[in-house]
DNA sequence: CGTTTCATATGGACTAGACCAATAACGGCG
DNA sequence: CGCCGTTATTGGTCTAGTCCATATGAAACG
């Protein structure tokens, strides 16, 4: 069931949009039903002529709400299947130094991650400047896909400088690479950096997650540095943007 | 000029898309073009029916992959008007104790606060549960639209609790409330909780920032606490997604 | 019972129109 | 010069189709 936001009294109701276009009045009705819980998470929706004989309305205008409500985060699509009630997404808390598999496990939910590639590879220019090393130098490569409930949720392409983890291809990357740069490497992460924005998914991220190439995703970049101020772990995460929320607790002072 | 992200390497290129839809190959050509620079900030694009005869694609295909880059925060819309090369997103950390007023300067644009509406009206009980107060409850009830460069980016309900902050509608609202709180009523915020997710704008809020119902935004809810835990303010922005992007950056210990 | 084959339904992509409402440009008027 | 009404242009919405690739499940097969 996805659980009620509490955050939410702003919310559109039947009424809010009562001379709106069809296609707003289609994407309120499935919303109406997701939210009221009558369409919990896996359902699959009506198929998109199914839609078009029961509402009268023509195919590009159902695709047009079904569009919304993806973008949104509420549905998702099966290439070929169908259109599916999304699950709720998981909560990533940036100032939070734990990871993937820690805080999927914390929310109830399975991790799962799986090594694409790692390779050995002389940096291009954009990754060397990032490390402050020659262009050409070697770096680890490491491409994953990681699951939450067994749906690839997001691919990420992780570079990490060998000086500082000689022989770290040779591990099992399939659990925390934080705990292994830290535990085998003896790595002191003391600062964090962190920038996401939306985006569309490119071709190579989209097939690994199974989506259509152009889906909007949500690129999440983590840069972590050691005491001495060394780049120690580049990340870029593209993440379904339905199955990322960002949540920040500070205390101040 | 877009700043250039130093952070992508995966970026698709014309070459990574070779037998990809007519939509996404227009896509890609548009998004090159800003991204080298050619199609500053603001620049109108084609209209639609041009775009058709110079790419013979029908109007529908054009819009598919107009809307794609709107998605991804690349263009906008105006009404009616034309599609406009987005300006560059402000960045935004939650960690950081700045207003709205503050990060937007520091950032070299200029912010802009309007004061929409200003009440003292009883709490739903939505309202009432987050102040932990009776429903039915007066509160503070104020609405505001904030500008970068006279552009219009938000649209925010803030709620306070007049306990704490007796004749605060008699002041002028338009610049950091923030800092009404602080140096009129003594407030001390020792908490701030922010949560962020994608949504579509109501109509009420797509309609205060000019664009149509159902576009995409970024609902940014934000709640702070005083020193005894309790609610001082709740403030629940809609923002325009391409005028926002988070950036954490963490010092760990 | 497992495997392969195949028909069917599905979404993906696209076309070629239509009508409407709001904007923006223009031209005339005061 | 500024104001106002007219008009052309623009995006907003919608229709009614077509053709394609593939996911899926049922039927045939070993």
């Amino acid at each position: 069931m996805r659980p009620k936001n509490e955050f939410l009294f702003w919310t559109r109701t039947r009424e809010s949009v009562p001379d709106g276009p069809q296609y707003l009045a289609l994407r309120d009705q499935i919303a109406f039903n997701i939210e009221m819980g009558d369409l919990p998470p896996g359902t699959r929706l009506p198929s998109e002529r199914q839609l078009q004989t029961e509402t009268g309305s023509a195919r590009g205008t159902i695709r047009e709400a079904l569009s919304q409500l993806e973008a949104e985060g509420l549905i998702y699509r099966r290439d070929r299947s169908g259109w599916y009630v999304s699950p709720p997404a998981v909560t990533y808390d940036p100032t939070r130094w734990a990871g993937f598999m820690t805080y999927v496990t914390e929310q109830g939910r399975t991790p799962g991650t799986e090594t694409l590639s790692k390779e050995s590879a002389p940096a291009p220019s954009a990754v060397a400047d990032i490390f402050r090393v020659a262009p050409g130098t070697t770096m680890h490569m490491i491409r994953r896909r990681r699951m939450i409930d067994d749906r690839p949720v997001l691919v990420e392409r992780i570079i990490v400088d060998p000086a500082l983890a000689p022989d770290l291809l040779s591990h099992s990357l399939d659990g925390s690479l934080t705990q292994i740069l830290t535990s085998h490497f003896g790595i002191n992460v003391t600062r964090n950096r962190v920038d996401m924005h939306p985006c569309a998914l490119v071709k190579e991220a989209a097939d690994a997650l199974g989506v259509k190439s152009g889906t909007p995703g949500l690129l999440v970049v983590r840069t972590s540095f050691d005491g001495e101020g060394r780049v120690v772990e580049y990340d870029q995460e593209y993440w379904r943007h339905d199955a990322i929320r960002v949540h920040v607790d500070l205390n101040v002072r």
